[in-house]
RNA sequence: GGCGGAAUAGCAAAGUGGCUAUGCAGUGGAUUGCAAAUCCAUCUACCUCGGUUCGACUCCGGGUUCCGCCUCCA
């Protein structure tokens, strides 16, 4: 039975879908006016792995990842590159989905932008001021009125009042309260907009991704991700506009990741201190970024240094050197790991457990490798088939070890496989001498050889 | 100030009221021409002070430190 740690109630809950056997899930993607950062990477990574796991466990996903392709952000950083904001958007969401692709996320089902429903964002808005809990300023914008929402804070555990104490935002005076929020901006002169019943305008965040996530997967849908920072406010919008809007239930389970941080503090784009995917993915197999991600648990603070990827790095290459050099043909998979991995991810996507019994398989295989092989197979099976749930391991041994790394200016594989045939030779010949002149020369350019009997392989460290 | 989260060995990171987590690194051994990889063994733990208990790292209470949200943020 799958647990889930459910933000709106703080506690481990048992996952029980809308509708059996089916799971519709949304999560919050990026604003695209820049290149992704580890803390993307791990939001992508995170609930790719959910995704994964909860198809591997049977459930019919559907998983809706949104674009804001619409902000503040966008307008000035357009304005600033002196281009429309529809061409800067189109550059950062191919950057996004190379990034993705590296990570092996695989695509979600739909993966709706905010300007291509303009729309039903409208219509939501419009719903919300019909239904009293929204109201047109004098300038065009609509706000939405908190205290009408009786609930509001629910999710992140705020009262009205506290926040009210904690006020740090301008007063805007065309706001008869201070904490609402702005579903519908009017437009300045030269900024993008869309006709509106209030005008020429955009749409406020929040209200995006509710009229998304409710046309995609309807008024009232399973789990709702995201990022932590996420929680409040955007989180806590999106309850009270759809809830208000459609009088249904919105969300039964949310989900929240940890933040990845540099030296114990949030990375993010306002501190500086971010470190792109494909920055550290020139140091970096991208498969050992994703190793490294799930080898905390996801709620859990992920701290990024140079030690711990390369840490990260040799744990994946150990599984990796227990799969090499074998055929995976069965498919009978050994059962005893296969319920150890899914009790560890059945208790809230424990993955660092998981990957425990993957480590444990490797052990089994590396025993069992010259002694029993139909064992060793079927450890080898279950290790890439597990693998596989968490996104792992899918590459073939041999090409994991042999590709290089990043852009850095790697050694031809024929030169590299010419050097160890003269190596042989000179084994053969028991001109030591040579032979170690040999291993120590490709040992520079980051080649380890490894001797098994009368062959040689390499790999790139 | 309000709310929430976290403190585990050299570094990461799970978990449990009494039984080896796991990975990287270290040490000793096996293997190897020597290495690497692998196998076996092994050293380093549970922030602090009280309490409950036959027994607590694990439960309860106080404290300390750190982090996040309360403003755009994954």
């Amino acid at each position: 039975m799958l647990r889930i740690y459910n933000t709106l109630t703080n506690k481990k809950e048992e996952f029980t879908p809308i509708e059996p056997g089916k799971v519709k899930m949304y999560v919050c993607g990026m604003t695209v006016y820049d290149l992704c950062h580890l803390g993307h990477a791990r939001v992508l990574v995170v609930f790719d792995m959910v995704v994964r796991y909860l198809r591997s466990a049977g459930y019919d996903v559907t998983y809706i990842r949104n674009i804001t392709d619409i902000d503040d952000k966008i307008i000035q950083r357009a304005n600033e590159n002196n281009e429309d904001f529809s061409v800067l958007t189109a550059r950062f969401i191919e950057a996004m989905h190379e990034d993705a692709k590296a990570l092996n996320i695989l695509p979600p089902d739909e993966e709706p932008k905010a300007t291509a429903y303009m729309g039903d964002i409208i219509k939501m808005v419009a719903d919300l001021i019909e239904r009293g809990y929204a109201y047109a300023g004098d300038n065009g914008d609509v706000y939405y009125s908190v205290n009408k929402f009786e609930t509001y804070g629910k999710l992140s555990g705020k009262k009205l009042e506290d926040l009210r104490s904690g006020e740090r935002v301008a007063v805007d005076v065309n706001k008869s309260d201070p904490l609402d929020f702005v579903l519908w901006k009017s437009a300045k002169p030269d900024e993008p907009s869309w006709d509106s019943p209030w005008g020429k305008g955009r749409p406020g965040w929040h209200i995006e991704c509710s009229a998304m996530s409710t046309c995609c997967l309807g008024n009232h849908f399973d789990i709702h991700g995201g990022g932590q920072d996420l929680q409040f406010p955007h989180h806590e919008n999106e309850i009270a506009q759809s809830e208000a809007a459609t009088g249904e239930k919105f969300v039964n389970y949310w989900m929240h990741n940890g933040f990845v941080r540099v030296d114990d503090e949030k990375m993010s784009k306002s501190l500086g201190n971010f470190f792109t995917i494909r920055e550290v993915l020139k140091e970096y197999r991208a498969e050992e970024i994703r190793y490294f991600i799930l080898a905390s648990h996801y709620r859990s603070p992920l701290n990024y240094a140079d030690t711990l990827l390369d840490a990260a790095q040799s744990s994946l290459a150990r599984l990796y050197t227990s799969l090499r050099g074998i055929e995976i043909g069965c498919c009978e998979l050994d059962a005893e790991s296969v319920a150890r991995f899914n009790d560890a991810m059945n208790e809230d996507f424990n993955t660092a457990e998981a990957l425990a019994v993957l480590f444990d398989l490797a052990n089994k295989i590396n025993k069992t490798r010259d002694s029993d092989p139909e064992a060793t197979m079927t450890y080898a099976a279950t290790l890439k088939h597990l693998g596989g749930v968490l996104g792992l391991l899918e590459d073939n041994p041999d090409e994991f070890f042999k590709s290089s790394v990043g852009s850095a200016e790697a050694a031809g594989a024929e030169n590299i496989d010419r050097l160890v045939g003269e190596r042989l030779q000179a084994k053969k010949d028991k001109n030591w001498q040579r032979a170690d002149e040999i291993r120590d020369e490709l040992r520079l350019e980051g080649i380890e050889l490894e001797d098994n009997g009368a062959q040689t392989s390499w790999r790139r460290v």
